[in-house]
DNA sequence: CTTACTTCCGTACTTAAGTACGGAGTCAAG
DNA sequence: CTTGACTCCGTACTTAAGTACGGAAGTAAG
């Protein structure tokens, strides 16, 4: 038996399963437009691949990001790789503020590791630079 | 005119803009147990300081990184400073899901600059590594 | 060929996170 | 001391993102 058996041919339940959401999520994005609704090569079952199943995974890595599902349909977008400079200037964009997110991120991974720290040291009440952490700026 | 003028002495609606929020939001925040319902100091109505505001903008900014408000409440727990045992434990365990995120985030940012690089250098169409920068692992 | 499990589709329900609303009380200015 | 803006509180409505449901039709195993 392979390790990923008929990942070309898997039924809406086997996709739903292997991306670890609800069949029915599958169907809410296939309404969105997020995911195509691929076509049905004998009889009238959809069968799904790959391909769906790493657009699943990213929808859902994206929202764990704060990305609302339209703002994942726009990172979407710039994936088809037409219309280029309108790509572009949209991923620009969303890169200013990726990047916002990330140093929010970090400085509050700064802060959950310095409080780690700090209560293994001082056994007793401190207090915490968390709220601090995302003062800056 | 000072440039935080009465600073602690705002009123709810004064908190709401200097948070960019609804004032129903605050209100909503202080019913959820996130944001504490301060003292009426002369007459009926509730004066807000900094703390507040700090509060207000810490939940703006985890949200933006995908923390629900039961997450976020968990985070403000920690910043107590009491039951410290707990609380790192608590705080390793949010350590380690900070840094998943952190290493996504990375990946899209690295997605999307390429994106724009190569948006730059060729013109035309391209495919981009969007959805291949969440699958690693 | 029947039986059990899926899929398909539409519609309805749920949860989280606000937003809006309406009436009563408060406060500062004119 | 009234007028207009604001606060307080409870309740109801909205939006995003699913979840659940129910009936018809497909499919695989015995």
């Amino acid at each position: 038996m392979n390790s990923t058996p008929e990942i070309e041919a898997m039924t809406i339940g086997a996709l739903a399963r292997a991306a670890g959401v609800n069949v029915e999520t599958i169907r809410f994005y296939q309404r969105k437009g997020l995911l195509p609704e691929p076509d049905r090569p004998q009889g009238s079952i959809r069968r799904y691949g790959a391909d769906e199943l790493g657009r699943v995974r990213f929808i859902k890595s994206a929202q764990r990001l704060g990305f609302s599902l339209d703002e994942v349909s726009e990172l979407l977008k710039l994936e088809d790789g037409s219309h280029c400079a309108e790509a572009r200037a949209q991923a620009q964009r969303k890169l200013v503020d990726v990047r916002e997110r990330l140093a929010d991120l970090q400085r509050i991974e700064a802060a959950l590791s310095e409080l780690v720290q700090r209560c293994n040291a001082i056994r007793g009440r401190m207090r915490c630079p968390l709220i601090a952490a995302l003062q800056a700026e």
